[in-house]
DNA sequence: TAGTGGTCTAGACCACTTT
DNA sequence: AAGTGGTCTAGACCACTAC
């Protein structure tokens, strides 16, 4: 494509104009800018979509249903080797284990079982998560800088669908998140969808 | 917070900077912006992530696999009442479906069944698809602009398993997408991932 | 209607990267 | 070494919207 200076010429305009334009259709995908080698449009322009990120309280809110949350199981354990693994912390740290329910009109929404690295978060020792899910508590208290977020299916096991209230063997959306404060391992969870429950989102 | 003027006195800048800055922190979710009533600090920082919507064929690639493609189906349909809806184009319109298979190292990766507006883009009729999939053809030829996608986890029905080497009832991925090019609705499809496929991103 | 952010201009200097 | 995009300045006008 032409530069920068030869775009804001030929459509009459300030360089900065064109600046601003061509760095947003680098960011929508459309154009790929090099510095000395230029602006080119790409082949195949790279789309994506925006994931929003809420919380299970908002996104039940979204649908306009009541919104209940229980909490099933809290206890500090010894990190077995797994999570360890994968939170990149020593082995054997002492880690809160969280189990807990979220509900949209009474029907079970969400199961969410997360494992938080006390070490980077000490003040979570102290917290009852009787009325806020940890989730919640973790983003106003120590909010992440850095995810990683994996989308899978599973099929229930007998526990799961005991929760989730449907039978085992039922297909379940499944999304798992580790986050980082500044490099800091903060958190694993797990949360599990009810069954027939989408992610929608546009482009 | 303060407005870009006084930002700009501040930090001894032009306020054109500090509106950059303002307008990325909102971008990112930060901040909220609005005319007259000034900027606000979000109280729950809005997250997301970006979702990288690529081919079949360049996600296999990515893992370093060999990809394969093969057609399974095509053919000119009436649309069915459920397609009409999705797709909101009239009753009865012809369409194209398809049916196709992504491979990665010769294991069934993606199965791949998608219905096509001719209306709306009158040259797939001709393309035969046999070398290239639907999706590929219609990149290059019909990029769209706009999306709605949903993912959801589905259980195998017989024939599905048989395409995907799984057994009936296995928990798999679903990811539909409808598509439109300016307002005009372009295409449905329907993509279902091999069992313990992961969808992976980072904030 | 007044004040805010949204956007533009014209000009300048800098940093990176290819040659 | 040269050319590109990246970023900044100082100033201007506009559009929306809360009051």
């Amino acid at each position: 494509m032409p530069t920068e200076t030869q775009l804001a010429e030929e459509f009459n305009c300030a360089r900065a104009t064109v600046n601003r334009a061509l760095r947003e259709l680098a960011e929508q995908g459309f154009v790929e800018r090099k510095r000395k080698s230029g602006t080119r449009v790409k082949k195949e322009p790279s789309k994506h979509a925006k994931l929003e990120f809420s919380l299970a309280r908002q996104v039940v809110e979204n649908q306009n249903a009541a919104y209940r949350y229980a909490l099933v199981e809290r206890n500090v354990v010894i990190s077995p080797g797994w999570l360890s693994s994968q939170l990149n912390v020593a082995p054997n740290v002492r880690v809160l284990h969280v189990i807990c329910m979220h509900y949209a009109d009474n029907r079970p929404f969400q199961m969410e079982e997360r494992w938080i690295n006390i070490e980077a978060v000490p003040d979570v020792e102290d917290a009852d998560l009787l009325e806020q899910g940890p989730h919640e508590w973790l983003l106003t208290t120590a909010p992440f800088t850095d995810a990683e977020v994996a989308f899978c299916a599973i099929s229930a096991d007998a526990r799961l669908a005991e929760f989730m209230g449907t039978t085992a063997g039922a297909s379940m959306i499944q999304m798992e998140r580790t986050t980082w404060k500044s490099e800091k391992p903060l958190t694993f969870a797990r949360m599990t969808h009810h069954p027939g429950y989408c992610i929608r989102t546009k482009y």
